[in-house]
DNA sequence: ACGTTTTCGTTGGCGAGACCAATGTTGGTC
DNA sequence: GACCAACATTGGTCTCGCCAACGAAAACGT
């Protein structure tokens, strides 16, 4: 009837769901983190790699948050000049960049990261906790499903 | 420990699980489309519209799926060519293009659906059946919540 | 009846993201 | 010492989503 509702055929699937909700989830983050002064996504998980695991080659960091190397140059590059973090040479192995993050670099990601919490709960808005906690429970299966990867928390148990 | 392990700051976020979620599913459809021979996945949103809803003008077909006006443009031209379609101008609005899907491109469509089908299936795989129907009524909500619009079946009770 | 505004399809372009290739440098291996 | 692998960097491609502008055509306001 309505001559604007979207096909059965896409509503119906849960790809195109997933879709739509990390098109807003997107949206959400990159608005708050355009807000911050930021432009890219990957300026976040960047830091919190680096804030979680101390000095860093640029291909670890690449690797750890799923980033080619090129792309982690340029944003390493930017931060740099933010001074959010330092890029040094790896006396230990000339062929690395050993990055660290700055204490200016940590208040900047702490920054974000309320930023980011706050998309969260705009996003799961219409959801219960633990509805919010099934979700990624769920979600944490099918990601470590596909990727291998173990992303469940086993240490802290 | 693990230096390649990706940082509890992204992997206990819901935006960043839907992310990683969507890709792999982005991933798989698009994996099944192009050994269809599309390398577009709006080709399988713009049939289902034209299946569901009969000849539609470009402009509201654009406003269904969330496609641009000149990706539809784009979109449409190819599958006329491939046959799939008609693009006739309507006679009633000289401004418009009436859009029809032709037999074969139904059959082309109901190829790209088994398609997709499957990609739903290898997605959700770790999940059960009760937990595919929560996902996707959970996602549902959410994406009602953003966009105003009502995905819900109101009319099949 | 007529000027204004809106809608339509089309073309072209922009910017962000993901990806790949080549290059020069350095480490490791045999 | 020769050969191969990893590193950081530059530069390029490709897809998407989005926007701007255009001419044509309909709708609207007075």
């Amino acid at each position: 009837m309505d001559p604007l509702s979207t096909p059965a055929r896409l509503r119906d699937r849960a790809t195109w769901l997933l879709g739509q909700t990390a098109n807003q989830g997107h949206r959400l983050i990159g608005e708050r983190m355009h807000a911050a002064g930021v432009t890219s996504r990957s300026y976040f998980s960047l830091l919190a790699a680096l804030a979680e695991s101390g000095p860093t080659s640029q291909a670890d960091l690449g690797r750890r948050i799923g980033l080619d190397r090129s792309d982690v140059t340029a944003a390493v590059t930017d931060l740099e000049h933010r001074g959010c973090l330092e890029r040094t040479p790896d006396p230990v192995d000339r062929r690395r960049n050993l990055v660290r993050i700055t204490e200016e670099g940590q208040a900047f990601l702490a920054e974000l990261d309320a930023e980011v919490a706050g998309a969260q709960e705009a996003l799961l808005a219409p959801l219960s906790p633990a509805e919010r906690d099934q979700l990624v429970e769920m979600l944490t299966r099918v990601v470590e499903h596909h990727t291998g990867l173990r992303l469940s928390d086993t240490t802290e148990r």
